[in-house]
Formats: structure tokens, C-alpha cells, sequence
DNA sequence: TCCTTGATGTTACACTATAACATTCGGCTT
DNA sequence: AAGCCGAATGTTATAGTGTAACATCAAGGA
């Protein structure tokens, strides 16, 4: 599926990728789109799935298993750790949520059902997230895989340093 | 510090990285150049250190913490989980060593003291785990990265897939 | 010698994640 | 409508990963 709708102005525009802006764009298309997404896999987006994509879409940061734990359960849905880890798979597996090893969280995928090999900058000052465009450096990486004759079946690009805000504020 | 001398041929060829050699070179090569590394710093090459970073030269492969402590506790060393993580950050901040988030795991660096940003990659099969040299992915990420105004100040880069043995054997 | 610094060792605990099993829900068949 | 089946949820329990805080010890300098 290629990229021909971006689901927001505010996160997709790479000049915007860290500068604020009304969220409920990317909440609300995200989620629509998410919706579509699982049902023509004719899986189901079950409540605790959406609750939990919502959860992640209210913010641009990553947010730990028990964060989104402790939301589910302050909400009447399952308090244990399985109940998060289940949900968040799922969407993981959906493309529809990434999983940050650095930070040991997750996120919301701001490009559902395209596909994609995103690179996420990690802001170290404010620990905000943002999924870059990485079409370049997936390329690179098979590449360079290639040359020692191994086959790239899925990566992990994670780079930490620090965001236009911050590197502004801070020098 | 440029990549002048090749720690060992088996390690540094490409096409043999993921290849059967003897293990002794990388190891006793490393091991000194290591050893020269840390004290040009001024800083100190202890027993335990010395120790954890012969242990991870001993495979190709990652290694929990929890498998390296083991390892030291069995040898007379302290058997606490801090013991084992505080010789493996000394080890990754002097860039002895790397983290592989991915699995939680730590290899031994084949290029101690050369400046270099490695990608990783895994294999799903025999979870041998080689270091690529990954400059031109280092160089796509940080123009990604530059483009939306981040600044990266370090990266991980890891790879899942099929190493050459495993794609031959296993189609 | 005393003192400071850095390294090691310990206890204790926090955080992350999964195995295994019971229960419930939705859809389908009869 | 009754019964069945597979998927999803909920639970208990436990495994795996990582760190805070403090005590001890060794090396080097004042």
C-alpha cells in the first residue's frame, strides 16, 4: 500500500514531526484507519485492542506495557500484565503499534497500512518519539546484510539524540 | 582511529562473518588491543572486566547478563546481577562491547577502537549474532534524522533475519 | 599514616514479560 | 433454540531483566 494519504498534517510533515499540534487528527484518522485495516484481515478490533491503540495515539511518546496496563485496568478492563502484552502484540503484528527496545515501550504507528520500515528518534531530554521516514536507511541495511550474504527479514532502527525543542532550549 | 589493522581475518572478512573460524584469534587479539585501549584512557582493566569481555569473545554469539554472571559466580567472582552489569556497561561505554536490544542480550566488539556505529544482525535460526559494517546506514539515519531537525548522538541498529549457513541449510 | 577515589560485593527490590489454565464471547451448525 | 468451536479475555503464578543503596576493599597521593 503506498503512501498517499497522510493521516495528518501535523505528523507527518517532517518539519513538524516534534513541534506540537492538535493531536486529535492523528488520534481519530489513525484509529479509523486502524479499524479498516484489521477488518479486511477479518481480524476483530476487539475493545480492549482499541482502548489500547487509543491510549498510545494520545501522545507521541512511547508508554510502557504497565502504563497501558494501569490505564486498562483504572477502566474496568483486565489488571494483569497479559491483558496489556496481548493487546499490544496484536497491534504490533498489525503494524499498527511499534515496540521501542530501547525504551523497553511502545507506540502508535503513525502510517498504518503502509508499508514500512520506520526509524524512531528518541529525544533525550523529553523522551518524545517520532517515526522518521527510513526508506534510505532500511535500504542501507539490507545492503550492507547483503555483502556478508544475510537475509534482512525484519529491523529494529533506533536512534537517541536530541529533538529541534530541546536542542534549542538547551544548546 | 581508523580501521588500520583487521583483528582477525576470519572475523573481519565479510564473507566469513558468519562463517566457522578459529575463535582464538578475535579473542587474544581483541583482547589485547582492549587491554591497550583502556589504559591509553587512564582507566583500569580489572580482573572481572578482563574476565566479561573474555567470555563474550569466547562465541559469536549474545549473552545475558544473567548467563555472563553465572559464568563469573562459578569462577569465584561475586554472583550478584551487579556485578555482571556494571563490568558489562564499562565494558559497552569503552565500546568493548555492545548491547543487543533485541535480545537482551551483549557481544563482544570485533573492532574495538575504531570509531563506528555497527548494525547488528541476528540470525533467527541459530541466533549467531555478526557485526556489519554498517557506515552508510549510520550516514541514511542521520539524514533522515537531520531532516526533520533531530540530532543523533548514538543508534542501535539490529537486523532479524537468516544468516547464510541457516538460508542454505534450511532453504 | 591518613585520606580519597574507584572498584567490588551484598541485600533488596523494581521493572518487564510470559506460561498455563479458567472463563467468556461470537459466530456457526444443526 | 441448543449445542459446538475457536478466539479473546481474565486470572494466578512465576520467570527474566535491571538498578538503588549501602558496606567493604584495594590503590595511590598528601
Amino acid at each position: 500500500m503506498a503512501h498517499s494519504a497522510p493521516s495528518c498534517p501535523g505528523c507527518d510533515a517532517p518539519d513538524l514531526a516534534f513541534a506540537a499540534h492538535d493531536y486529535g487528527h492523528c488520534q481519530t484518522d489513525a484509529l479509523s484507519r486502524a479499524e479498516a485495516l484489521v477488518a479486511a484481515r477479518g481480524l476483530r478490533m476487539t475493545p480492549v485492542r482499541r482502548r489500547v491503540l487509543e491510549i498510545l495515539l494520545e501522545t507521541h511518546r512511547a508508554m510502557g506495557a504497565y502504563d497501558v496496563l494501569g490505564r486498562l485496568a483504572a477502566e474496568g478492563f483486565g489488571a494483569q500484565p497479559p491483558v496489556a502484552y496481548r493487546a499490544l502484540d496484536f497491534l504490533e503484528e498489525q503494524g499498527l503499534a511499534h515496540r521501542i527496545r530501547r525504551l523497553n515501550a511502545f507506540t502508535a504507528c503513525m502510517h498504518p497500512g503502509e508499508a514500512h520500515a520506520p526509524a524512531f528518534l528518541i529525544c533525550r531530554s523529553c523522551d518524545a518519539v517520532a517515526e522518521a521516514p527510513a526508506r534510505s536507511v532500511r535500504t542501507a541495511l539490507d545492503v550492507a546484510a547483503g555483502q556478508v550474504g544475510f537475509t534482512v527479514e525484519g529491523s529494529n532502527i533506533e536512534a537517541l539524540g536530541q529533538c529541534p525543542d530541546c536542542r534549542g532550549r538547551a544548546a
